[in-house]
DNA sequence: TCAGATAAAATCGCGC
DNA sequence: GCGCGATTTTATCTGA
């Protein structure tokens, strides 16, 4: 009985802590949004910022995988 | 020229707020994840977890609309 | 040969049931506008209608995963 | 009085309408998911398959619209 | 006709 | 690896 309810209490705290990290994570989308629509304000097109900012994360992840590959090999190459 | 550039580096001011903002909310969603697997680790049903989350998320919508139809009703109300 | 003609035939009718289907849809939603231009002549809020809709489906839904929810706990109650 | 409950019930038809029209169209967006799954079973690329659809729709739209221009310049010159 | 809101489709990412 | 849920992107619609 007792250990139920010190239970409930621990599962409604890992709950608050995900509502509130979700509603960060919300408001941080609510920023971005509020910046392209403030670059759209000043004349950017909105469409064209989003493909650089995915091309510039693809580019990213792709410079992070070879890096990985890289460290592999050098690992592999240690081993022997 | 000098507008052109003055223009570029403009939009890359923006596209590196956005792009900051995106990083920051991906380290939300890594904590909200963490805070999932602490759960799990203590024993709890992630699956019910969400269904949980997502119940009380609905509340909140639900009750946000329905302010806003109340909303809608008195100022059709108004109109008459 | 013969495989790959057969193939494509296969997928060519895949396809145009899908797109049969997609057009039936549009039509669907051309009624559904219809019936909303119907009721604006006669004088109703199209606003306040979607919003009624709305309220009414999100009761079904949430209806919905209450009943999923309780299915969770009986199978998780049902494992201890 | 018996003008609102008059115009209540034609509200309460107007949205039962509509909840019919949208649950049918709900229907057909799972039949479709349906062919989808079923073409993905028999070993087809879902991607691909959006994609030859989606080329498909554009290359119809864009012949009706040249039709409608075509129609345009017609009338105009019967106009002449 | 256009912006802003709404809804739909496509994609991504997770847990099982 | 697949389904499913969340997120993001795209299309549609309405009101100014």
């Amino acid at each position: 009985m007792s250990t139920n309810s010190v239970d409930a209490g621990h599962l409604r705290a890992f709950i608050e802590r995900i509502e509130r990290l979700e509603e960060e994570k919300r408001a941080i989308a609510d920023d971005i949004k509020e910046v392209y629509a403030e670059a759209k304000g000043t004349g950017y097109d909105v469409k064209i910022m989003r493909k650089i900012i995915s091309l510039r994360r693809q580019d990213r992840d792709k410079r992070k995988e070879e890096e990985e590959i890289l460290e592999l090999y050098l690992s592999a190459l240690g081993e022997v």
